[in-house]
DNA sequence: TCAACATAGTCAGCTTACTTGACTAAATAT
DNA sequence: ATATTTAGTCAAGTAAGCTGACTATGTTGA
């Protein structure tokens, strides 16, 4: 019995991938903080990657990060009270709305993307570059394989 | 811009993680549904692996978890009303009791591990063996170097 | 061409899975 | 023996979503 424990302990790749992705949040958020920025989580980072200049409206958004536009709507507005977002009528829909990237926002993109990728490099080191590179590429697999939202 | 926004999208190794580990866990619960067990979700399974037959105090599961004795607490207690799990009191420590699997607990253990282990090789499978003990030990890897909880 | 249906976004309230804080009772340390 | 720490509980708060009901537009097909 207690050889099916550890086997469970060890081997459950959902509970690896928890740990991980908490992990990973959570250094980055350190460095943001660093930075001074604390009004926002990697929670509304979600919706960040999705928006662009030319905008995008917000069920197009929620569509695509897989949660509800009453999620999103809520994320959107709190980033454009922030002021990293900006949103703008859709000229062709007059329900919707475009969001898009602030100055601020723009900047704290920058920023991101540069510390998710210290964060990344860092966890590349760890492992070794091949070793890395084969986990985000099968990982990349696994993700493309399966129909997620 | 645009292609600083494409690399976020690609890259970010953090939203790959929680994408994953929602979906793993989403393809267990099914199985597991699929025999009937639905009282019980992956979040009970997160203090499971830390139980054997010696029995383990709520504190020190917490510990390894990495979460509050409050909330282990709780868990405990909805695993114990439903039969998975049996209280005994610590003969070393008046305050303490010690949680240790039932019967049914332990069937359950058994189904859950076959569960996980099937997803698993589905997903070695799609990626190919190789590629994917590299990526778990990748995995393990990192979770080892980062003191996580 | 207009009635029927679909869609964009909002508001309200529910749910999940925790958290922090305050407490009791037992154990340990000085 | 008294002070401090610790195990577990109770209560309330919080984060990050969800479902359902709604309004205001937009699209379609008989």
């Amino acid at each position: 019995m207690s050889q099916l424990l550890s086997k469970v302990r060890d081997v459950h790749l959902g509970r690896m991938l928890l740990k991980l992705e908490r992990h990973f949040t959570r250094q980055v958020l350190q460095k943001l903080a660093a930075d001074g920025i604390e009004d926002i989580t990697l929670r509304h980072f979600v919706i960040i990657p999705y928006i662009d200049h030319k905008g995008i409206r917000a069920v197009d958004i929620a569509r695509q990060v897989g949660i509800t536009k009453q999620a999103v709507s809520k994320l959107v507005d709190e980033l454009v009270q922030k002021d990293y977002l900006e949103l703008k009528p859709d000229p062709t829909d007059g329900r919707a709305f475009l969001v898009s990237m602030s100055e601020k926002g723009n900047e704290f993109l920058k920023l991101t993307i540069k510390y998710t990728q210290q964060v990344e490099s860092q966890w590349c080191n760890q492992v070794g570059e091949d070793d890395f590179k084969t986990m985000k590429s099968a990982m990349t697999t696994l993700l493309n394989n399966q129909t997620i939202d």
